[in-house]
DNA sequence: AAAGCAAGCTTTTTT
DNA sequence: AGCTTGCTTT
């Protein structure tokens, strides 16, 4: 049975077991994928299944065009029937064969997470429901949220009862629906919701896919949602021929929805479920997999397994701290320059990975002055980007105009002269009789309104119109082109950044010759029957910076954690680890309240250290720069719970190798000397007290964070030694600083004691009087303003931060202002 | 009415 | 550091 012999036992039986659910419970680097094309590989060569019945379904393209591939090479006849794609890209393709059955037409736009903050703005802003309390952030995700639980607008409604806040979000979600189906357009959170919507009251339909989709294979399923469990459990329902693969220690997206119990509980709902689990790993030395075991079995409730290896050799794992991120990037930089010279390594083997998307910044810098060739993956994906959305835009209103978030995206872009008041009264009149704002546009000299804006729109509507037409004779690549020259887009893309450094200039250029070549290649992709406009922008829409990585360049790659998931690197540097950066400044604001947080950090911990094959190095700062605000960091707990033993600590190159370079006085650096400085990583034992750092709990952290989100400076108080809040996050060594008066459960704060008056100072810039002062004028006089003439003082009140001062002006009427800006003379 | 400019406010992680 | 918001200018 030649192929097969390659497997391990265990390999071995979860390819075998093709009937029945089956759970296979895969850690890190265990063959899975292998498993799953193997199992592929077995229902069609020895079972006789038709390779049309069989589904796999993954969550990034990537991992879909890697086991397409593989099933390909391995799969002799009938590989490419078999439905290999991701979930929101099944949803959408079942969706544009059936979504008329729930009203929407099948050439329906997917929203993007940019264009759904857009439209929700626009509602916000129409029904007044951002406030203070309730911010648009808030409103999303609880939206988002309800789907990924198939909670829908009216059900949420339901459930708000009197609670305000939910009362008002339940105003944005069922009017957000309702905007959404007039616009054709589904979100993220659609795509899964609505196909399951679909199969519930379409029991035909259902019944139609679950005869196609015999065999269901899910990958990472750990990661899925209620609505992706239920849609998968409803596709299963008539043959039970599931099998899932997933690893509950990798689980990292709880925070978009991804619910853990499914795969904790997979056994439990399918109670015939054959279970295996995958502990052989294939990927990396025994000494970075101690290190990971030592990790993860810190975390509670989890299935319970331990990865092994035959693989024995192999370093320690490193561990690198450094004064300032600065010096951590250099290192990194240095180091990969200095193995590659060496022929130690090769860049594309290479990884150096974070945990926010910030964070690569420095490295980038570095490695840019290094000359070391890097791609960033992330950040702000290749489709997100503002000239990029704005050239999608136009496509997207010349195939339909439905949408109106589109139109009104590019109605100004390049500068044409309309400005909001205008779009504006066009909005009004769309929803006056109930058509898109497309529609208006076109009724454009019906509209009162406008005045004689009416002529700008009917240019612009006039100029969409030729696109339309000319699309017919038209390839994609030649529209595209042709707007770019109509529009006189490239000028526009130049003006965007010109205040910017030189750096960047070229690169949105660039970003449109790549969309150009990108709809080139969508065209003659002789996989794709029909090249269409809406075709070619829904893979733009669902594909990720992470589908487009090739492995063709000889590139270091910088990513997040969370981009990192299901890829392998000979060599991986793990930087920022630090606690309030990995775990997160949010993980532990919330420690208490949400314990499920830290674990699933650490987790993520977990992932970024499996994620290399042969050397792991670990890097952290002791300081570091966040939104322009120094922090000082302990070392991460992730790191203490290696046992010192598994890490080589090897002190770094000298200082004068990492430090102060660049003219920089030691001065410089005594922020460092007198917090910083506090447990390094040549301690050895961090619970004998004899170091800065014992007996910190994590309320530490947690109240310090809170302290120094109220104790920003106003700018106006220039490069004083109070600007640039520092931020401490890490208690500093009581012989040095420890403030007496400060109780050891409450954060210290440099300059707390000129800041305790909390927001006392914020808010007042450059050239104001600090302090408020009583004004010279009382209620009833009558004082001049410098622009607004005279008048009389009607209310004289005491607010927060000055007093708030009401005058009924003669010529302008009555204005609330504040005294220090307002200098009211008195008369 | 639109464009340009300064100041505030904010951010994990992503399909 | 970046983006939205509010204010001023044309």
């Amino acid at each position: 049975m030649g192929i097969y012999d390659t497997l391990n036992a265990q390999q071995k039986k979860a390819v075998l077991q093709t009937d029945g659910p089956v759970l296979i419970l895969a850690g890190a680097g265990s063959g899975k994928t292998r498993v799953l094309t193997h199992r592929v590989a077995y229902l069609i060569d020895e079972c006789g299944v038709n390779p049309w019945n069989i589904m796999a379904i993954t969550f990034t393209n990537k991992a879909a065009g890697e086991m397409r591939e593989r099933v390909d090479n391995i799969v002799g006849f009938g590989a490419e029937s078999i439905w290999v794609s991701t979930f929101h890209s099944s949803c959408a393709r079942i969706l544009r064969r059936y979504g008329d059955r729930l009203g929407y037409g099948t050439n329906f736009t997917i929203y993007d997470t940019d264009d759904s903050k857009q439209l929700m703005k626009d509602i916000c802003k129409r029904y007044q429901l951002e406030t203070t309390q309730l911010k648009l952030r808030q409103i999303m995700h609880a939206i988002s949220r309800s789907k990924d639980n198939l909670v829908g607008p009216d059900e949420y409604a339901m459930s708000a009862g009197n609670d305000y806040i939910k009362s008002k979000i339940s105003k944005a979600y069922t009017e957000y629906q309702s905007a959404l189906l007039k616009n054709n357009a589904l979100d993220f959170d659609d795509l899964i919701m609505k196909t399951v919507e679909l199969f519930k009251k379409n029991p035909d339909v259902l019944e139609y896919y679950q005869d196609r989709f015999r065999y269901i294979m899910v990958d990472e399923y750990q990661d899925t949602n209620t609505a992706q469990f239920e849609l998968i459990r409803l596709l299963a329902d008539k043959y039970k021929n599931l099998c899932v693969v997933g690893d509950d220690d990798q689980s990292i997206y709880r925070f978009r929805g991804a619910n853990i119990r499914n795969i904790l509980d997979f056994e439990k709902y399918y109670k015939d479920a054959t279970v295996i689990k995958l502990e052989q790993n294939y990927r990396s030395t025994q000494q970075i997999l101690d290190a990971a075991n030592a990790v993860i079995c810190n975390n509670l409730g989890r299935k319970d397994k331990a990865l092994w290896t035959d693989v024995n050799d192999g370093e320690k794992v490193h561990l690198r701290q450094f004064d300032t991120s600065q010096d951590e990037a250099k290192f990194i930089a240095t180091e990969i320059g200095s193995l590659k010279r060496k022929g130690k390594l090769s860049y594309d083997d290479t990884a150096v990975l974070y945990r926010t998307n910030a964070q690569s910044r420095e490295l980038e810098t570095r490695f840019r002055y290094e000359g070391i060739p890097y791609d960033i993956v992330g950040g702000v994906n290749f489709y997100s980007r503002r000239e990029i959305k704005d050239l999608l835009a136009y496509l997207k209103t010349i195939d339909s105009g439905r949408d109106d978030i589109s139109v009104k995206r590019i109605i100004n872009v390049p500068k044409r002269g309309i400005g909001a008041t205008t779009i504006g009264h066009v909005q009004d009149y769309a929803d006056q009789r109930q058509i898109s704002f497309f529609e208006a546009l076109c009724e454009a000299d019906q509209i009162v309104a406008v005045g004689k804006s009416a002529a700008k729109l009917k240019a612009f509507v006039d100029m969409i119109m030729s696109f339309r037409s000319k699309q017919q004779k038209m390839s994609l690549e030649e529209l595209i082109k042709d707007v770019i020259s109509v529009t006189g887009f490239m000028d526009y893309v130049r003006t965007l950044d010109d205040d910017d450094n030189s750096s960047d200039d070229n690169d949105r250029a660039q970003n449109v010759d790549e969309l150009i070549s990108g709809i080139a290649a969508y065209e003659e992709n002789e996989e794709i029957e029909q090249p269409t406009l809406s075709g070619f922008l829904e893979e733009v829409t669902l594909v990720s910076d992470i589908d487009r990585i090739g492995d063709d360049n000889e590139k270091v790659l910088l990513m997040t954690l969370h981009s990192a998931k299901g890829l392998e690197f000979e060599n991986v540097y793990l930087s920022g680890m630090e606690e309030g950066v990995f775990p997160g400044y949010m993980t532990l604001q919330a420690e208490d309240s949400d314990p499920e947080a830290i674990e699933e950090e650490r987790r993520l911990a977990y992932v970024g250290i499996t994620r290399a094959k042969r050397n792991l190095t670990l890097t952290a700062a002791k300081r570091r720069m966040v939104r322009g605000e120094s922090q000082y960091n302990r070392l991460s707990r992730f790191v203490d719970e290696i046992p010192a033993n598994m890490l080589d600590k090897q002190r770094p190159l000298s200082a004068s190798d990492y430090l102060f370079d660049g003219g920089e006085s030691i001065d410089d650096y005594e922020g460092a000397e007198e917090f910083g400085r506090g447990r390094d990583m040549f301690d050895d034992d961090p619970d004998d007290g004899s170091d800065g750092y014992s007996g910190i709990k994590p309320a530490y952290a947690k109240g310090l964070s809170k302290g120094a989100g109220s104790s920003s400076f106003a700018s106006g108080s220039g490069k004083s030694e109070l600007a640039g809040t520092y931020r401490i996050k890490a208690t500093p060594k009581p012989k040095v600083t420890k403030p007496r008066a400060v109780p050891p459960d409450k954060p210290y704060i440099a300059g707390a004691g000129a800041t305790h008056a909390k927001g006392s100072l914020a808010g007042i810039s450059k050239g104001m009087p600090m302090k408020k002062s009583l004004p010279d004028y009382v209620v009833g006089d009558r004082v001049e303003h410098i622009k607004y003439g005279k008048g009389v003082v009607k209310a004289l009140e005491d607010g927060d931060r000055d007093y708030k001062v009401t005058v009924e002006f003669d010529d302008c009427g009555q204005k609330i202002m504040y005294a220090a800006f307002a200098k009211l003379k008195k008369l």
